[in-house]
DNA sequence: GGTATATACTTCATGTACGAAGTATCAAGT
DNA sequence: ACTTGATACTTCGTACATGAAGTATATACC
């Protein structure tokens, strides 16, 4: 017997936080999947995109720009360390801090990984009013405030 | 020097997917947070909710019904197994299958995460109005379609 | 009945994310 | 100079998610 993939439902308790969460990991994957043909991810994209802004920024400021915990930076900066996209360089003038860098096959990967971003971006608003993606844009950012870091 | 928190920069190159994946962070971290003091997290509250209403389901089923992969849905299960908030019953019928069901603790911790999500799905439709409400919906939804799984 | 294919699930390697706790350095106040 | 506290980052344990590949069982066809 055939399960039908009802999308989720009549009774709204897990409503538009399912929505919200499904479809974010749906479009994540798709990205993914994208981006898999060089070797990158989703947020690899996102630093490589942020550091090509803020080349030298600090771990925390990359962090804090792209809206993860430090740590969790800490382990995405190891693995584009590790294949050689961005580089750590130990901040002369404060001896905690590590300044992020982009390599030349960083600068490559971020004019390829900015292309799929570019289109993701542009069919997300496709079918859409601009009143009605100026209310999705809107909701998203709320959600920022409304559910604070700490 | 302070880092000042832009909400992400003028360039609109990651802006939709950049809110959307890192609101639903936000919104997952908040309601982790709110189950927390149950040892419950939000994936679990998932699946709390789907077997209160498809007790015996399949883990497949599960898994399509949460839109996650059958892998992830394995490792769901073994957690929520090992607190004793599901169990697994071989199929009589089918030799391959495994029918989900809550125990009684389950029963219990379901009550308590749908409280959390009903809370969470009303906080998220405050300020904005019904038409507005339905354009995020309508738009959340889209994504499952046009970003289609495989 | 015997083989081929499909199905249900698990295991493994990898990536992403969090919080809590640790280390090292810097900055302030005394 | 000496604590004290803040800052910058890392490490660790856990959770969650994916895809690829494996095992076992069912089903369909000849």
């Amino acid at each position: 017997m055939k399960y039908i993939p009802a999308p989720m439902p009549p009774s709204p308790h897990r409503r538009l936080f399912f929505l919200l969460s499904a479809g974010a990991r749906r479009v994540q994957r798709w990205i993914d999947a994208e981006l898999a043909g060089r070797g990158l991810t989703q947020a690899q994209s996102g630093l490589l995109y942020f550091l090509g802004r803020d080349d030298g920024a600090l771990i925390g400021e990359a962090a804090e720009a792209l809206d993860v915990a430090p740590s969790a930076m800490t382990g995405l900066v190891d693995r584009m360390e590790r294949s050689g996209l961005v580089e750590r360089r130990a901040d002369p003038a404060d001896g905690r801090a590590q300044r992020l860098h982009l390599t030349d096959r960083g600068r490559e990967a971020r004019a390829f990984a900015l292309d799929g971003l570019r289109t993701l971006n542009a069919t997300l608003t496709d079918g859409f009013t601009e009143a009605e993606v100026d209310a999705i844009a809107r909701w998203l950012a709320s959600l920022q405030t409304r559910f604070p870091r700490r």
